[in-house]
DNA sequence: GTCAATGCAAACATTTTGCAACTCT
DNA sequence: AGAGTTGCAAAATGTTTGCATTGAC
């Protein structure tokens, strides 16, 4: 059922994209097919390196350039947005038929939890009225402990008690 | 007496950057001196590029090697905070003394707009305790359009009224 | 047939690292 | 004295670009 649902989630995208190219002037082609395909079935999050791998995996041929040109053509047309967790490189995830949605991120694990934004949306709205500002969309991550970090820490922190921790190290 | 208060924050920061520092056995050297005035002294937001041509500006010699690495430590000890804009470099603004606030980004022209951040810490900590995380900080912005710019899209949205605009364009 | 798209490699921009010389403490 | 720090230049990332060739419409 999952497969099914996904099986018609990427037809449905495939043809939004094709529309958008269409309106421009601009190609449908082969790889660009190939992309928004390789999109629309790797995990939520991902990045453009990965893709790639992804692909030649599955015996696509397509340059790395071409990957990158197409992700940015797929954020305009609205099908995968661009998400920055870290500073390293850019993370991408594909927004095509999920509601909207944030996220909270792991200082410890790395674990990445998503959340309804509409809270969200609503907060960005009253804060812009304020400053005669126009919202259009927003950028919103939750830095913490997830869980089990929590937990993590307060066990490794229960067996140090009363001794010095964590003094004069280094980087 | 602005210039009074940016002298009295300067040493705040200054002695706080040197206890974290002895605190983990590292030294306040010269440069590390240097490097937190010109942090302190920089407009709110900076890049690293931005505050080595500054420094060199003021003949103050340092490698760009030791401006990346004592601006992590800067993050790290909380004075500075590390803010992504857009996507190239990152951002830094310093944070010493400064009440908690978010930015609006103005898709358009750039402009960035702060806000204070009070409510977003509160939300924070209500949609954090509904997954079983622990919110510690967040990033958000909100991107839109400033009042100028909504003003200036209306107006050219008028001038090209009934005529098909935009369409067929590329890049 | 035309205009756009591709792939490659080279260019880019930013940040990190290895290492010998130096400097706080 | 000795651990930590510096600056330089080289390396590493991640992304973009120029251009000759190929392909969609």
């Amino acid at each position: 059922m999952p497969q099914r649902v996904a099986q018609e989630l990427m037809k449905a995208a495939e043809n939004v994209f094709r529309e958008f190219l269409r309106d421009r002037g601009l190609k449908y082609t082969g790889e660009r097919e190939m992309i928004v395909q390789a999109v629309m079935r790797n995990p939520e999050h991902f990045e453009a390196e990965q893709l790639l791998r992804d692909m030649r995996q599955a015996r696509e041929k397509v340059g790395k350039a071409t990957v990158y040109r197409t992700l940015k053509l797929l954020v305009e047309c609205g099908i995968v947005k661009e998400v920055h967790f870290s500073n390293k490189q850019v993370h991408y995830e594909h927004t095509y038929g999920q509601d909207p949605h944030d996220h909270m991120v792991c200082r410890r694990c790395g674990r990445i939890i998503e959340f309804d934004a509409s809270d969200v949306v609503r907060l960005r709205t009253v804060l812009a009225a304020k400053k005669d500002f126009k919202a259009l969309s927003h950028r919103f991550q939750i830095v913490g402990l997830c869980r089990a970090c929590v937990q993590a820490i307060s066990i490794a922190q229960s067996a140090t008690d009363g001794r010095a921790v964590n003094k004069g190290r280094r980087r």
